[in-house]
DNA sequence: GTCTATAACGAGATAGAC
DNA sequence: GTCTATCTCGTTATAGAC
């Protein structure tokens, strides 16, 4: 059964998975220019040649890296939606995505690829780019539905108002890491998600 | 005479600043273990040796520079509060600083550092840290006064509120620069104003 | 203060046996 | 699919001449 939430151990792997569940680990923690392939091979207790098998280049890894963090995301909003029926439930499980990220002591994938952008290959460049383009249609969509719905009320666009979210979670995120502190994030999220669920919690009509 | 600004050419310097300039400028685009001492080196037409003379390691220069930034940006925090009296000044002077840093395609480089965080030198963690903690201090002086002059308005603590803008805006240059998009910074730049601002810009009274 | 030269190491990657 | 062995290159850092 697939999980809400982002990580936590998955069934038994194949050798591919398990080492892009180490790279993964190891990318989100350290940075994409700060793990080697001698450090993943040392935590599966196989040679480097055995990772060049599986993955002939650092840069072929680290698309494969994005690749499937960002179906693992994508999958989890759809999941998110079909599961929770008002916009507001919506906004508190994506930021529960994050959580559940930052409790695993990670950053964001993509938000670490996001600061190592200038470095990586063009193929994970464009794909970085796309998992925040593919956040900001999602919660779009959630805000948009939350206004019409009068569930959430916000000024400026639903676009406008994603890009807010994103760059304020993945900024959280960011920030939380180096103090060893979820509260921080946790603060701003729900300083966040306050912002945008001030209209009445069930009625129709709410503006004021 | 000093700018409020953040970057721009500066006088004629000494080779250790000159050093500094060029190895910031890396690291605030690459991160730091994406850029060497031979980078610095080439771009200055010395050698690696030269280098090591005045940054005996790459631990030592990483920690004056981010001393020298943070001495800089403590500056600019204080000029910015002498030399306007409302707080919604002092705050959007506040974000022309982090503007004029991703203006030159840069990213804050204690975010970029705070990315890097778990490979940086002991000295070079704590300064991060120390970074992100006066901006709060900063910013919650800031927030307290425009509260009480009913010029500010934002529900919860000004630390709070205050970890909220740094995050906020770490994320948003983060963000904004895989998509080479300074229109996303200034987006929520601008609605983290709006929020803030939304009390009458000049009276005494505005709670609600 | 800068240089040449080089040490010592780790990186990504490949060849070829098993 | 994994191994040993090796290659090549770039890294931080040092020694010692100028």
């Amino acid at each position: 059964m697939a999980t809400t939430a982002m990580n936590g151990p998955r069934p038994r792997a194949d050798t591919s998975s398990q080492i892009l569940d180490v790279a993964e680990q190891l990318v989100q923690v350290r940075g994409f220019n700060a793990f080697s392939y001698a450090d993943v091979a040392s935590e599966l207790k196989i040679t480097k040649a055995a990772l060049h098998y599986h993955f002939a280049s650092k840069s072929e890894l680290g698309e494969a890296l994005v690749a499937r963090y960002a179906a693992r995301f994508a999958e989890a909003l759809a999941v998110t939606e079909l599961r929770f029926e008002d916009a507001p439930s919506q906004l508190e499980a994506y930021v529960g995505l994050y959580l559940s990220v930052l409790r695993e002591r990670r950053m964001c994938l993509c938000g670490m690829l996001a600061a190592d952008y200038q470095t990586l290959p063009a193929p994970m460049q464009d794909a970085v780019v796309r998992f925040f383009d593919d956040n900001e249609i999602w919660l779009s969509r959630v805000l948009t539905r939350g206004r019409d719905t009068g569930t959430l009320e916000f000024a400026g666009t639903p676009t406008e108002t994603a890009r807010m979210i994103v760059s304020s979670l993945e900024g959280a995120m960011l920030v939380a890491r180096p103090f060893g502190d979820i509260g921080r994030f946790e603060q701003v999220a729900n300083q966040l998600l306050a912002n945008l669920c001030s209209a009445a919690p069930q009625e129709t009509a709410a503006a004021g």
